[in-house]
DNA sequence: GCCGTTTTCGGCCCGACTGTTTTCAGTCG
């Protein structure tokens, strides 16, 4: 089966690939905004007719035409036409910052430069400065981002952007003249992974705050600082770029600098057919831009409304029909943190926790929450110290004492129960009868053939002591890719079985991903958001698994932790 | 490549910064 997420993958290819040979950028675009649709689509595009995904805007006859031939032959034509004119060595050159498709082209066929080795080289030597359109200062450039380009491509964690945001955010606050600074970009869109941070702030003497900027501790080294916008290179190894506006144009500049990019361009279109123009600095008449008051640009609200939406979530703002959706005024009511009553899962001590039970007792209240279902560790997990039925029952009863020294928070014992490779769970009957919250895992096994992997899943899915399906695809991102397993089936089996499955909001799984989870929640699967917290302090991971389910467009209807503790008892008791 | 209550052809978002330039191309977001 061909996935979204092969299709996504397969336009991205095109669509840099045409940048060195096709010249039009509209069509470029058009790949790329169909990387972004395909990626957001709730169900396959492989289970779509030709009909219906023409009916998709942004999805033409000849995109879908593509998508038809991807699914019979696994590849496109006109892609394996395009890699072998397009040398590899072209393309690392371009990734170099600084360097972009043009200086690439030049270099690599009138210059005979074809690759990072004699880019190099050449810069060294002096060879580029006499180039025509290059010059002393370009060539030490790109002396200079030769050794960023690897680093520069790297992508951080989302929960390791928010805290290097959070610090960078709180530097510049004391920053005198600066009024508003908040993230913007990649970050406040609650994006899996993060390219660069973005910081947008208000201030009336721009060039003042961009100098407290580059002067910051954690800055390694300036890429570009003028006026009102800089760019640096963190010592935590990621570019920072930075926008000061006027307050007047605070909504309009945190619109734009929050993208993404395909949102904006489908905005700013929308705008143009309005006879509007919309820039950074507010949305403006046709032609009135830069010399006249904005009609609106202090709020993101303003502007959204002045172009006949209602204001959209920073985290649906991917090209993924959340445009048309606002015009309908069929936009999700997205999940909160807030609406948020508990947790299913996560370790202590007893496995491979850090803290004990009371310390997550402790954690779970300090929060908030009404209930909390505290987890382990099941027997065959031998490296985590999984634990033996014997033991689960003393830490049963533990939890049963704690119950009654801390009598505002209602206690659940929840195992993350191994699923063995033959889908069979790691507990007799009786002992996960003896469980309040069930999870199963995959922990072990990862390279069985997909059916194979699927099956076992799906068996596991058919245990009905079987609450929550955990972590259901098994990557760590930028370590484990997911297993091969087809997702399609095991949502209908898990909407069959009244089987959840979790958002896993620990930074480096963030499992399911967006756009599985709002594929299993369209299949009329119930989702759960989970810390997977082995400490106290990590149960702040919720707001990550909160994060992604806010990306799947999840309501609270969707989501289990929403539920009162009376109404978690009768879901958890549906099979009874 | 997509799209159309002006259009099936001819449009297609907008601005900042840099470096190499005497007015702008390239890159980036």
């Amino acid at each position: 089966m061909i996935t979204n997420a092969k299709l996504s993958e397969i336009f991205d290819e095109m669509a840099v690939l045409l940048t060195f040979d096709d010249g039009n950028p509209f069509r470029i675009r058009a790949y790329q905004k169909a990387v972004q649709i395909i990626g957001g689509l709730p169900r396959e595009a492989g289970e779509l007719s030709g009909e219906d995904l023409t009916r998709i805007e942004g999805i033409g006859k000849g995109i879908a035409s593509h998508i038809s031939e991807i699914l019979k032959t696994g590849t496109l034509q006109e892609l394996q036409a395009l890699r072998s004119k397009v040398p590899e060595g072209l393309l690392a050159l371009a990734r170099v910052p600084g360097m972009g498709p043009k200086r690439a082209r030049r270099l690599y066929y009138d210059d005979k430069i074809h690759g990072l080795e004699q880019l190099q080289k050449a810069a060294e030597a002096g060879r580029l400065r006499d180039l025509p359109g290059f010059g002393a200062k370009l060539e030490e450039n790109i002396l200079k981002g030769i050794r960023l380009a690897v680093k520069a491509s790297e992508r951080m964690l989302y929960w390791e952007a928010k805290l290097l945001a959070q610090k960078l955010l709180k530097e510049l606050g004391a920053c005198p003249g600066i009024a508003e600074i908040v993230p913007a970009g990649s970050l406040r869109r609650g994006a899996e992974t993060v390219g660069d941070l973005d910081i947008l702030c208000t201030a009336r003497d721009g060039a003042r705050a961009v100098e407290f900027f580059t002067r910051m501790p954690g800055v390694e080294r300036v890429l570009a600082a003028g006026a009102t916008k800089a760019a640096v290179w963190l010592k935590a190894q990621i570019q920072c770029d930075f926008r000061v506006v006027p307050p007047e144009s605070f909504g309009a500049a945190l619109q734009y600098f929050t993208g993404s990019k395909e949102h904006n361009v489908a905005l700013r279109e929308l705008a143009v057919k309005q006879g509007y123009s919309l820039n950074e600095y507010g949305l403006f008449k046709s032609g009135d831009a830069g010399h006249k008051k904005p009609l609106a640009g202090r709020t993101e609200e303003e502007i959204y409304s002045r172009l006949g939406l209602s204001w959209i979530a920073p985290e649906l703002r991917e090209c993924r029909g959340e445009i048309a959706a606002a015009q309908r005024g069929s936009l999700p009511d997205l999940v909160e943190l807030k609406d948020v009553r508990g947790d299913f899962h996560n370790h202590t001590r007893y496995t491979d926790g850090r803290d004990s039970l009371e310390d997550m007792v402790l954690g779970a209240r300090s929060r908030g929450w009404e209930w909390t279902a505290i987890g382990d560790h099941s027997q065959s997990l031998k490296v985590a110290h999984g634990l033996s039925p014997r033991r689960l029952q003393e830490t049963i009863e533990e939890l049963r004492g704690l119950q009654k020294k801390h009598k505002d928070i209602r206690l659940m014992r929840s195992m993350e129960v191994d699923i063995l490779k033959d889908g069979a769970l790691d507990y007799a009957d009786e002992v996960l009868a003896s469980i309040d919250v069930v999870i199963g895992s995959v922990h072990t096994a990862f390279k069985l053939p997909e059916e194979e992997m699927t099956r076992r899943i799906q068996k596991a899915a058919a245990n009905p002591h079987l609450d929550i399906l955990g972590h259901l695809s098994g990557r760590l991102i930028g370590r484990r890719e997911a297993y091969a397993f087809d997702a399609g089936k095991v949502f209908a089996q898990a909407a069959r079985m009244q089987t959840a499955v979790e958002i896993n909001g620990q930074p480096q799984r963030q499992d399911l991903s967006d756009t599985a989870a709002r594929m299993a929640a369209e299949g009329g699967v119930t989702l759960a958001v989970t810390t997977d917290a082995h400490s106290a302090a990590q149960l702040e991971y919720m707001a990550a698994a909160v994060t992604i389910a806010r990306r799947a467009g999840l309501e609270k209807k969707h989501i289990l932790n929403c539920l009162t503790y009376d109404e978690l008892k009768r879901w958890l008791e549906r099979h009874e």
